[in-house]
DNA sequence: CAGTGGTCTAGACCACCAC
DNA sequence: TGGTGGTCTAGACCACTGC
């Protein structure tokens, strides 16, 4: 490796790791050497590497194991088709776990919190509840081969759940939440998600298991009856490198559109 | 502030400013107290603090400007609705300056190439170009009120643009270049995109003016005409604590659906 | 218990900015 | 020319891991 002076130590050192890492010099789930060693290998303190370990730290090509060793992440995106998520709930589960069981992963759901509370502010204005009125919300963590990869907290308006047993359970039954709310005469028929990233905070980055500087998607997804009344608000944060998010629609400019 | 020994000092700090920065004790568009100003002031050294900012900067939250100082960002994320920019093209200009335009900030697009090229490998692939067939590509950057805010490369088979003289001109015309591709008999008809979120390059912290660690958008979005071909695909780098992505869709479920 | 990464420091030199 | 952030170092102590 060549140190030019013109390119902080850090980066270049972040560049050749890197490099080393496509070309399997540091295979996919094994550790990287030291930083100790890397440090003598390259003639750099070890506070320099660590900078540089930053970097693939954020980018999410490794993760570190505190006392153990930094490892290389073995990386392939999940694809997330908004449309075909949602429209695979009739044929088993909910829309949760629908794209890690198609690529042969163990699929696992972990419900930290179902029940009746006051919904955030912002939740309440999205569902449209006036006053103090209540929202049934359904926490959960769900999982791929153990690893953590979304956080999905999912909000209906109390009223309308209000009665429906299986909404209460982990298990919403057949074709998810949102079979029980067509159920209760309130099926979703329009979608809308929003779409940021951000960093992860506290709670977050432990739920994740991620550091401070791995990007997170945020999505708030929202689900309208026929009389385009939110039924459903779904907040979903998942890292933001292990998946692509793939939405499609048609032209609306030459028929006669909604908007 | 209270220094709790259970948290690194930098997180708490990095905590601090945040809290200063949303009680407006340092303003929008103004800079912060010094590194060294900071670290005599909570007692730690300077190293400290920077790490710290490292945080700040990472979240875009501060941006600093080198010899001058860390400044407070004014960020109000522009909402990018996937449906409406596009149905817009009619109104007026392309899709590029829909949003910006609509928050009354200025828009402006520098255009770094247009011209015939040998496609990336992706990119050929996503638009069927088999062998070694060419693109026409528009590569350009548009600001709002100075500051960058995309990168957006668009990508045409060049079979299809030959001798449409519009679209190697900055300004296609009336519409954009889909009205110019409605022209040809190439008119897209559907959507889709594809969105990953990941660190910059290089060239990509230059052009938008970013740091290595502020997480980026990236939007494959691709325009399919009635035979189904894709006959654009614009690839879209956009600072991510700047967007909010909109989309939305009807249920498919119950009526005749495409997939 | 040895090895790992996490954190923190004091001091240093540099490039860049504004005056 | 003085102040700013960018970078780098050597050394230190800590918590955690795995043997």
């Amino acid at each position: 490796m060549v140190i030019e002076p013109s390119k902080p130590q850090y980066i270049q050192i972040a560049d050749e790791l890197r490099a080393r890492i496509d070309q399997r010099v540091y295979q996919a789930g094994t550790s990287l050497p030291s930083e100790q060693r890397l440090a003598d290998e390259l003639g750099v303190s070890r506070v320099t590497v660590n900078k540089a370990l930053t970097l693939l730290r954020a980018s999410g090509d490794v993760k570190v194991r505190r006392g153990a060793g930094t490892y290389v992440r073995s990386l392939s995106r999940i694809l997330r088709d908004a449309k075909r998520r949602y429209a695979a709930r009739d044929h088993g589960t909910g829309a949760g776990e629908v794209e890690v069981t198609g690529l042969n992963l163990q699929s696992r759901t972990d419900y930290r919190e179902i029940g009746r509370v006051h919904p955030p502010t912002a939740a309440a204005k999205v569902l449209r509840l006036e006053g103090d009125k209540d929202a049934l919300v359904r926490r959960r963590v769900l999982y791929a081969n153990n690893e953590p990869t979304q956080i999905a907290d999912s909000y209906i308006p109390w009223d309308i759940a209000d009665g429906c047993d299986a909404l209460l359970r982990a298990d919403a039954g057949k074709g998810g939440s949102y079979s029980r709310l067509a159920e209760l005469g309130h099926g979703p028929v329009r979608f809308t998600e929003d779409v940021n990233v951000r960093v992860p905070d506290d709670a977050e980055q432990r739920l994740l298991d991620i550091e401070a500087t791995l990007p997170v998607f945020e999505i708030w997804h929202v689900a309208y009856d026929a009389e385009d009344r939110p039924v459903e608000l779904c907040i979903h944060v998942m890292p933001g490198h292990l998946w692509t998010l793939r939405y499609d629609w048609d032209d609306e400019t030459r028929s006669g559109a909604r908007h």
